[in-house]
DNA sequence: TATTGTTATACTCTATAACTATA
DNA sequence: TATAGTTATAGAGTATAACAATA
């Protein structure tokens, strides 16, 4: 029998939430939020993208994507231009407003992520960061314990 | 320098995020939400609590508890009862259906939690673990990155 | 026919502010 | 005055269904 972590959906999510929340509070003059940051990092890192792609990547709906979009957009955080090629897609663009706070924004992550691992060593960082990506990875596929769903294996366009 | 984890944030989010929605995947036939499930977990293993120790537990405001409870209550999973001593509180009760489908989702929660950790050692797990509680801890207190803010620090009621 | 993105609509979770009842 | 809980209201995230435009 193996050692059970117990209430481990609940410390995911509380240490989650915490790092979250603190990032909001500090980046709270921008008025973005964390879905937002997450989604404009990727923007900025990976380049302009579209919204199906975008979707993919964040693992949410395509509706919530555009919604999220809407706000961001309003903001003048980002654009949608035309995509060149498939008259239906849309191009998401960061503007120069996003691209002008990422340093600052970098830096507060960093200074977070310090404050957060505090304590950890650099092999217990390690074997934290390889059990995050693997519990995600065992918990990627279809679920088999349930015999119904089928739609969220459309996964490939991942980093 | 220390070991720098990429995406903390977002490897925290999305390892919860994937064992919550599978969680609630495979506990659809109730109709709870894993906010709920969480809730519901506190009053089964610790007994009957009013709201404002729940929001403490939960670290949650306690309108949010309260509009929690309105729906659970609706659902047949809770009571509010008068407090004997205290006739400004409400006392939550879980009821004999909350009780009832306890084991049901104890098997889900330990065979979920098996899948998620397959591959992982019992000293990768246990460093895991004490990983994530540190995380917590060392986000608990008032945010030392912001002079502002100073109303999260009243989480004494803490288990 | 399939895909991209949208509206319309709705539900959950969370929160701030203002309030009632009680301590 | 302070605390427990509520109502009113609102924002964010997510989702399903129906649809338009385009591939």
């Amino acid at each position: 029998m193996n050692h059970r972590i117990e209430k481990l959906g609940s410390l995911l999510q509380d240490a989650a939430r915490r790092i979250w929340t603190r990032f909001e509070q500090r980046t709270a003059a921008h008025g973005l939020s964390a879905a937002q940051w997450r989604l404009l990092g990727h923007l900025l890192r990976e380049g302009p993208s579209t919204q199906t792609a975008l979707a993919a990547l964040l693992e949410i709906e395509p509706i919530s994507v555009s919604r999220l979009i809407d706000r961001m957009e309003q903001g003048g955080w980002l654009r949608r231009e035309a995509h060149p090629e498939d008259r239906r897609a849309r191009i998401v663009v960061a503007t120069d407003k996003a691209r002008a706070v990422a340093p600052e924004a970098k830096e507060i992550v960093a200074a977070l992520y310090d404050e957060a691992l505090a304590g950890l060593t650099d092999d217990d960082r390690r074997v934290l960061q390889a059990a995050l990506l693997q519990i995600i990875e065992n918990l990627k596929a279809t679920d088999p314990g349930k015999g119904s769903e089928m739609s969220s294996a459309r996964l490939e366009t991942q980093t």
